[in-house]
DNA sequence: TTGAATTATGATATAATGTTCATAATTAAT
DNA sequence: ATTAATTATGAACATTATATCATAATTCAA
């Protein structure tokens, strides 16, 4: 259950977007002027702002500017045109996106799940086989176990996580996690990593099957 | 220097876009068919996908399926009008976001931009005062150096960050961390842990400023 | 098949982490 | 002011992490 903030002055609006909101599963709380918005933000938990850009007591870039400097909340503009919103200053001010009305109801839904699922409020897990990493909590899990990684062991699955697909050479491997170029640790110490990391999420670490080795080059996981 | 994917066969627009992307300090390449993208994507690395809808050869839906079941690359669709992308099932296909054509051009800077910040390929950083997390990485820093936390210290300050102005109990805190409710790790266990974090992360560790002790209740930072 | 290069493994010293204890400092209430 | 509760600190300890060495296994090419 999302918790949507919608900053909007119009009865019509509000009535009819509180109805189809709530028959989503969200739950809407309105504001009508700027300083009610900056107050429910600040004494209350939402996970996302519908704001309307042109409110009767001043446009809604204000707010967004206030609440993106209190909060780290996702703003959605709402926008008489496509026109009003000015995409260079509105995305500056950290607005996460914004839709023109009129718009179709499925489209706002669409929109807001989305911005949802990009700002990670609904949590940022990623795969991998049966490996899962959450970069929220800082943890990773195989097949619902908690994985004890260490920290440099974490930072290496992550930056495996981030590559799949690419080849790895030693070389950027040993500059993503020791941020040099391998002349101040010793060559082997990223073979030994791979292997322990490998001995906590593989299935068989004599057979790798996520971190594969690609002779000469270095090491992938497939995407 | 971001590297984006334009899977787009009109000629006209691939030249537009290369010369306009190109002086915005992106490196673009081009695919005309659904097979060149695909095969692209395998071989190549992007940091963005910009997918035409209609292809002579097919509609993009399917190459966005293609291109998000094998890489976490973010796809923003470019379509003829606004009717033309269905934004359920674009979004559902996993698309990040759509620009209807024409577009002026700052709009699409802006929208890339703006998908590649949410995505978190350009790093996903957030910051607490001058304390930056990177949890694309999984290292944190102060001012731009570097800060060696342990995993735990690391998890307790995402705890923090990702619970921004509400007040943490002692409670919550082990739970997030420990996974338990205080019954197997030592009580004092947490503040120490509380006190090793604010030598690493505090001006004044004496006086923190980041994370505030609220007698009674627990610790929170502010938002 | 042999040899050189690459990768994997096991063992080890050192440093850091994780947990707990004992004790001090702080705060709020009586 | 005294007391009780809460939070902070310092220090001790077992455990784990980290980096390196020596050595083994593997692969590729001559």
């Amino acid at each position: 259950m999302n918790k949507i903030l919608l900053v909007e002055d119009d009865n019509e609006i509000i009535d009819n977007l509180i109805e189809f909101l709530s028959k989503e599963e969200f739950i809407v709380k309105n504001a009508k002027g700027q300083n009610a918005a900056i107050e429910l933000v600040e004494n209350e938990t939402f996970d996302l702002v519908l704001l309307d850009v042109s409110l009767a007591d001043g446009n809604g870039f204000a707010v967004c500017s206030a609440i993106k400097s209190k909060t780290c909340l996702p703003v959605i503009f709402l926008t008489a045109s496509g026109d009003e919103f000015s995409t260079v200053t509105g995305f500056d001010l950290g607005a996460d996106d914004y839709i023109a009305k009129p718009f179709r109801p499925r489209e706002l839904i669409s929109r807001i799940k989305n911005v949802l699922r990009l700002t990670g409020t609904t949590g940022s897990i990623t795969q991998l086989g049966d490996v899962m990493v959450d970069t929220v909590k800082g943890t990773a899990s195989k097949k619902g176990k908690d994985l004890f990684l260490s920290a440099l062991e974490y930072r290496l699955l992550l930056v495996f996580i981030n590559n799949r697909g690419a080849v790895m050479t030693r070389t950027k491997l040993l500059e993503s996690i020791w941020d040099i170029a391998g002349d101040f640790v010793n060559d082997n110490t990223l073979t030994v990593y791979i292997k322990r990391l490998r001995e906590k999420i593989e299935d068989d670490p004599q057979n790798p099957e996520i971190i594969k080795t690609v002779r000469g080059l270095g090491y992938k996981v497939d995407a």
